[in-house]
DNA sequence: TTGTAGGCGTTATCAT
DNA sequence: ATGATAACGCCTACAA
């Protein structure tokens, strides 16, 4: 069994021709029971497979979808998982690249993968990234484009994302309702729009409780737990430092976190914290972090299924925008007040 | 810039002929240096990139590795950016697989990249996997497997991995130092010869102490956290309770940190804790957990280099197996005694 | 130095 | 119902 049977081997050993055997594999319309028969026993007995390189240069289709991550951190390895679940179920193949939160790697893979001619992309950008011209020839070239998680407005494309604002909103509602008065926000970088979103959420909950905005309570910093921290032991040096503080991801939560401690406060006593994501770090560390729980894998799933949608009628792109719902975890660093009932 | 551009179209406009632009796109010995310059420029002007699909039918060769892992843990998918790296350097490009610890999807797995004809194979084995063969007729089509970080005595093939053994030892060796004196481990599933590796490393590091093995402190349990969580209560309910824990993996350490948590047990005052795998969450946790690190993404490195090693001289494959040396950090869980120095 | 032709494995078109 | 042939995009003897 060295090498893969071809057509030809099976051709050449019933003595019958390529397309007749190729019309057999396929179960066509018009072949012989017989010599159908005869073909599938030998394709079972050489093991045969067909050559998906060759199918694919003549098909013009490799089955293969790019997904481009900024990384594969817990809630981005879930969601890829969600994604090669339906891929896979749907006959395509994932080829995932990491840009790494770097614009350059980002176009780089992108190139790579358009090389690798696959068929269409996943991607949630790098949010480093400012440009989204690598994207757009994509779409020039008629390939279906779908962003999930990080959403941008400046890529038109069908979408799946969880509703940040909501997010942003319900976190920052329940530190108000649990007493606390200056909620401070430690967002990402500018650009991200997923940033932007859960900070928009942030000032909605402030307005609906009619409390005034500060932007001295505002930090935007960059998405890791190493400027979380120096940005929070910032704000606690304030001359009226906050008694809240929702910060966006459960990295800037944890860097948050080592902050308040190191500065010798407690939480929730002297200070409320709220994180983004519901990583399982944030249930294991003193005191438990209360966090925005999202959906990853559904949203991984329902990416894919949009993708194929997508693909499947390319005519008729509606720029469906799914949104799924985030959800509140309550844990220690937040929960002043006695539970209610 | 509909079409991408081929061969052909640079020939046609330049009425030269298909072979001579092939030649000069890969600027070939016996080619006219002008004809060459127009080439180029046009090829330039198309954007044109050769079809890999086409090339790869040709040359029987897909630049593409296949990497199957058992899960995309912090570890692992650290694991995978090292191999990601060097094989983009080498011109190849990735296809990662999660088996998620199932021998089933392994196969299915195993079955998928080599119907995607990748070169070959670099691999992770699922702790569930008790039979081999489907790996094995990998290597009866000739192509190339390298086993990484999970290696297993039942597969030969080149290696690399990190000196399990050692990591045990030294582990062992530090809790025996710090004054423990009933010291169990938590391992893995019987079959998983990290797993064994490391435990007997423990078993010398005793040995050397002249610490009689006690097989009730020797625990299989599976490779996650709430296994562990539950035979770490086990233990801590016997007569004669160890007074430290070894465990082979920080997500076991973690659930028995929990376990001993739970009972109102305090590390490392009352038992000691050692993990492996030295994640962020081991500093992040209360008290610290003491971790075995191991350099995971030169690891990853490693295995790619030995990959496309191996791949370029297939006949004099000498099975090099490659190990890395790991390193304690002691944490607040294990350290009873007084720093010295 | 350049062109012609055959082939990689498959499918689709057109005959037969 | 089956076969011959061209084509997908590229490379490489071999011929010119």
């Amino acid at each position: 069994m060295e090498k893969p049977a071809t057509i030809k081997d099976i051709a050449k050993r019933l003595n019958i021709s390529l397309s007749t055997v190729s019309r057999a594999l396929r179960n066509a319309s018009d072949v012989n029971p017989d010599t159908k028969k005869a073909v599938m026993a030998l394709s079972e007995e050489l093991n045969y497979q067909p050559n998906k390189l060759a199918l694919s240069l003549r098909q013009k289709q490799t089955h293969t979808i790019g997904v481009i991550v900024p990384n594969l951190d817990y809630v981005l390895s879930l969601m890829v998982r969600g994604i090669d679940e339906v891929a896979l179920e749907a006959g395509f193949t994932v080829m995932v690249c990491q840009s790494n939160e770097s614009f350059g790697r980002e176009i780089l893979n992108t190139r790579r993968l358009l090389e690798s001619l696959v068929d269409g992309f996943i991607i949630s950008v790098s949010s480093e990234s400012k440009s989204f011209d690598h994207f757009k020839k994509i779409q020039e070239r008629n390939l279906p484009v779908v962003v999930f998680d990080r959403v941008t407005p400046h890529l038109t494309a069908p979408s799946v994302r969880i509703d940040n604002e909501e997010g942003g909103f319900v976190a920052t509602e329940h530190l108000i309702e649990q007493g606390y008065k200056r909620i401070a926000v430690l967002a990402g970088p500018e650009n991200l729009g997923v940033s932007n979103s859960r900070m928009d959420g942030y000032l909605n909950a402030l307005k609906k409780h009619k409390i005034k905005k500060d932007p001295a309570l505002i930090v935007h910093c960059d998405f890791n737990q190493d400027y979380a921290y120096f940005a929070t032991l910032e704000l606690l040096a304030m001359k009226k430092r906050p008694d809240a503080i929702f910060t966006i991801s459960d990295r800037m939560a944890i860097g948050a976190m080592l902050a308040i401690k190191k500065k010798g406060l407690r939480m929730p006593e002297d200070i409320g914290l709220v994180g983004f994501n519901n990583e399982p770090v944030t249930s294991l560390v003193t005191p438990t972090i209360s966090s925005v729980d999202m959906p990853s894998f559904e949203l991984g799933k329902a990416a894919a299924k949009l993708f194929i949608e997508t693909m499947h009628n390319k005519e008729n792109m509606d720029l469906e925008e799914k949104v799924l719902k985030p959800k509140l975890i309550i844990r220690e660093s937040s929960q002043k007040l006695p539970t209610k009932k």
